[in-house]
DNA sequence: TAGCACCTTCGAGTAACACGAAGTCAATAG
DNA sequence: CTATTGACTTCGTGTTACTCGAAGGTGCTA
């Protein structure tokens, strides 16, 4: 049984946020001692663990709340959340590879300003060049 | 020379959204035609393109238009901006690193909701018992 | 018994849009 | 020649998901 502050810092959120989670009612498991302060068993830590990366691939509030609900509802909801991980897969893999674009934008900046600073090419940084640069290593 | 609207559906952006950031200042070589409305050439979209890039790594927009204030003052400012790139940098590899556990942890309950809608297993799919799953799965 | 750390609730503030209203302007349709 | 269409403009409010701080309760330690 451990505290908000722990549980924050295990999934690396805010005490606010994990706060606010739970008076969502998105951590259904959880349970209070009799100074009405909150405490996360296993079952907790799994809610929430599940709740940020369903939070992450883009679900909003209310949306995990309703499935949540789902869960709360018993087995005949099954077809409608696997419908909702399904959807949610489709996002994670988008996001991946948006990620992948990223890395690759950001390296290859960090690379030119690298060169640059190091006198191997002429400043051309300015974003207004940042196509022409782009084509240019792409072409190598 | 492309409209608002172009480029808000060649980088998959809202119009709001791409008139927010020119309004802010983080397209700086932005022009307008003689009606007033807001044109980009190549140089607007890739300073447009660079904007979301950092944005979608985790910048505020108040720390991009710092960036972009350093880009317009000229080369003295490439060591700062080297320092930018570098920690940005460093986002993305995060990022990326966190897109992959979510899509692991969406494939997995993903598979999971099939196989009971298949009757392979049982259900116990209720985030309680994921960590239990998961080990299930990450010891097979 | 005083201090400290940690928890609680509550309420206000913030960032980044999201959206709609109202108006301008140019081109086309009748 | 007027009128409608459609894309653009500015302005201003609404929303989401935090984020922060205040004010206060509880229990342990010196």
């Amino acid at each position: 049984m451990i505290t908000v502050k722990e549980v924050a810092e295990m999934l690396n959120m805010t005490e606010h946020t994990v706060r606010f989670y739970t008076d969502k009612g998105l951590v259904p498991s959880i349970k209070r001692d009799k100074n009405n302060k909150r405490l996360f068993d296993d079952e907790s830590i799994n809610w929430l663990t599940g709740v940020k990366y369903l939070k992450e691939s883009g679900m909003s509030i209310e949306a995990i709340k309703e499935y949540v609900n789902l869960c709360l509802e018993g087995e005949s909801t099954i077809p409608q959340r696997y419908e909702i991980f399904l959807e949610q897969q489709r996002k994670a893999h988008v996001q991946l590879e948006e990620a992948k674009k990223r890395v690759q934008f950001m390296d290859q900046k960090a690379e030119h300003y690298y060169q640059i600073l190091n006198k191997v090419i002429p400043d051309n940084m300015n974003p207004g060049e940042w196509r022409k640069e782009s084509q240019i290593v792409a072409s190598k």
